[in-house]
DNA sequence: CCATATTATACTCATATTGAGCAAAAGGCG
DNA sequence: CGCCTTTTGCTCAATATGAGTATAATATGG
C-alpha cells in the first residue's frame, strides 16, 4: 500500500472581530475544505515551508505565525466510502495539521477560496448569541437520544455522563477548549453528516445545519475544530491574539476578538486591568472616535517585552451570570 | 523518493519518584535510542493502536495513557550523514513522536531495551541539585562564546538574548518547559553531538556529558526533549501525574514524583493545600511506616472526579529563595 | 525509657489576585 | 443642552498565594 502525507492548514484571520479561517469552496454536492496540499519529500526540507510554499502559491499571500496541530491518519479519514474493515485500499493519505494566523483577511488571489466564519462549521460553539441556547438544548435533546439507544443500561449512563461533560450540560461548567470532544461526540452520535459518509450509514436526521453546522470534506472538520481547540487554550498562555490584531487597535476591538475566538464575554474591566498588568500593550496617544461613544485610544502590542519576561497569555476573565 | 513513516514513543516511567524513559540500548559507537517503529498502513488502523502493538511485542507490556507530541521530518533528521543540500537521497522518513505514561516500571521482557533516568541526557534539567548551578554556569559560558563567536554585532546580541531566556540567565526566570528551546540552542551552537553529525562538522568540545547528557541516536535526544515539556506543562492542567503513581502512594511520593518531573522543589505545605483544595485525592486510612519519621497517610487518586468538574492539573508552588 | 532526629500534618498571616459593580469622562446627536 | 453610548478610573469584598511557625507521630541511640 502506497502511504502518502499530506498538509493541511487551518489558517485564521478576524472579519470584523469575528474569526473566519480560509477554506477551499465545494462544488456541487462537494462541501467546502480546508486548503490542502501534498508534501513533497523531494523538494520540502521541512514541513512548515512544504506549507508556506503552496499556501503563498494557491492563495497568493504568506501566512505569518505558523504552528503543528496534530497529525491524522485513522483509515476511514481519507476513504469515506471505504468501509473500516476493507484493507485493500491502494492508498492511504495522512495529513498533518497546521494552525496558521494572520493579522488581516487579505483578498485572496487565485483558486476557489473564500474566507468563512469558523462558527458556520460549529455554530453551538458560539455561546454569546442568544440563539446558542436554543441549539444547546436541541443538541442535549438530540444526544439524549442517542444515550437512551444504548443497549445496556451501564452505557447509557456512560453516553449521558461523556455529553453532559462535553457540552456543559445538566450544571456542569461548558469549556470552551472542548471544541473536539464535542465534535467527536457528535460523530459518534452520528448526528453530523461526515459520520454516516464515513460509515456508509444514515446519518440521524434529527438536527439541521443551523444546528450542527455546515459540514466540511473528509475529516476536515475535525482538523478545524483541534485547530479552534489550540487556539482557544493557546491565547490563556501564549500572546498569540496579537498575531491576529493589526499594528495599532482598541482594547474593546482586542477584547471583541478574544470574545470571538472564545465565544463568550468577558469582563470589561478587569479585561482590561488584567491586561494593563502583563504589560503586553502601550497606549499610542492617538484616538479611534468612529466608536460612536467616548473615543477609545489606539495601542500597540509591545512586542519587544517577549525578550523580557516569561511570556504567559492574556487573561480572560468569564462574565459570569450571563449563561 | 519513498516516503515512510515510523512511531517513536517516549514511554515514562518513575523509578523511585524519579522519571526514567524506556530506551533502546546502544551498541558500540552507536548510542541509545527511543522505541521506534514502522507504521504499517496495512495492518494498523490508526497510529496508536500501531504504537501499542509494536510496543507490546517488543518489550511485553501495555502502555496505559498515550498521546501524540508532534510529528518530526526535518530533512536531515534521518540521515546523519546527509547533507543538507544533497536531495539526491532515496528514502525521506518521517517520525510521529508519542509520550506514553505507565503507572510503574515493569522488567522489561525481551529486546535490548533499559530504563533511563531522562536526567541523563539532559543533566542541566535538573535543577534541585548542587551540582545543576555549576553545570548551568558551565553551559552559560560555552554560550557566552558562541554569542561572541557571531559575525555582526546584532547576531551576537540575538544569540545572547536568546540564551539567557532559554536559560534563565542574566535575571530571568528559569522557566521549566522550555526544554526544547535549551536543547536546540544547544544544537545551534554546535554543542551536543548530535549537530555535529548531522552537519557533518565537528563538534564544539567544550562541554562534556556530564554537563550536556548523553547523546541519543537520530533526533531522538530532540523527541524526548519535546516530551519533557510537554509533560512538565501538562501536569499543571491536566491530572495525569496520577498515570505515573500507583494506585495507593503517598503526598510525600506524590511531591517527590512532580519535583522530579519539574526538576526543581516545591513548597511543601502549600502542596498540600492545593492538593487538598483540588478534591483529586481521597485517604485510605492506612499508614505508610518505613518512611523515617512519622508514618504517612496513604492516599489514591480519585478517578471518578473526571465525571464531575472541570479537570485542571495538580499546583505546583514553586519553592522560592532557594535557587 | 527518655532525648533526639525525622517526617507528617495543622494553622496563621500578610499580601496579591479575582470577581463584580459603581461612577465619572468624553464623544455624537436631536 | 440633555441624552445615549462607549471608554476609563476606582472601590470593595472574597479568595488565592507565598512563606512561615507549631505540633504530632514514629524510629533510634544512649
Amino acid at each position: 500500500m502506497t502511504l502518502r502525507v499530506g498538509l493541511s492548514a487551518v489558517i485564521v484571520a478576524l472579519i470584523d472581530g469575528a474569526p473566519h479561517v480560509l477554506a477551499t469552496r465545494g462544488r456541487g454536492a462537494m462541501p467546502d475544505g480546508l486548503p490542502f496540499g501534498p508534501f513533497e519529500p523531494d523538494t520540502h526540507r521541512t514541513f512548515e515551508l512544504g506549507l508556506r510554499d503552496w499556501v503563498t502559491a494557491q492563495t497568493g499571500f504568506d501566512i505569518g505565525y505558523v504552528e503543528q496541530l496534530y497529525t491524522f491518519g485513522d483509515r476511514g479519514r481519507d476513504l469515506p466510502t471505504a468501509r473500516l474493515d476493507d484493507t485493500s485500499a491502494a492508498e492511504r493519505i495522512i495529513s498533518i495539521g497546521y494552525l496558521a494566523l494572520t493579522p488581516e483577511a487579505t483578498e485572496i488571489g487565485a483558486f476557489d477560496a473564500v474566507w468563512r466564519d469558523w462558527y458556520r462549521f460549529f455554530p453551538f460553539e458560539d455561546q454569546r448569541s442568544d440563539a446558542s441556547a436554543a441549539i444547546r438544548s436541541d443538541i442535549a435533546d438530540a444526544l439524549k437520544a442517542w444515550s437512551a439507544s444504548a443497549t445496556s443500561s451501564a452505557e447509557k449512563q456512560e453516553r449521558w455522563t461523556r455529553a453532559c461533560l462535553a457540552f456543559g450540560l445538566d450544571g456542569r461548567r461548558w469549556i470552551e477548549e472542548r471544541v473536539l470532544e464535542r465534535y467527536e461526540l457528535l460523530y459518534e452520535a452520528r448526528l453530523v453528516p461526515e459520520a454516516a459518509l464515513d460509515q456508509g450509514q444514515a446519518c440521524e436526521g434529527r438536527l439541521s445545519e443551523r444546528q450542527i453546522g455546515t459540514p466540511m470534506r473528509s475529516d476536515h472538520r475535525r482538523i478545524l475544530a483541534t485547530a479552534m481547540a489550540r487556539l482557544r487554550g493557546k491565547i490563556k498562555y501564549r500572546p498569540v491574539i496579537f498575531e491576529l490584531m493589526p499594528e495599532a487597535f482598541t482594547l474593546s476591538s482586542l477584547q471583541d476578538a478574544a470574545e470571538g475566538l472564545l465565544g463568550y464575554c468577558l469582563h470589561k474591566q478587569n479585561f482590561r486591568r488584567a491586561l494593563d498588568k502583563s504589560g503586553f500593550v502601550e497606549g499610542l496617544g492617538s484616538f479611534e472616535t468612529a466608536t460612536g461613544g467616548r473615543p477609545a485610544e489606539r495601542f500597540r502590542f509591545k512586542r519587544e517585552i517577549l525578550s523580557q519576561i516569561a511570556p504567559s497569555g492574556i487573561q480572560t476573565p468569564q462574565k459570569r451570570g450571563e449563561t
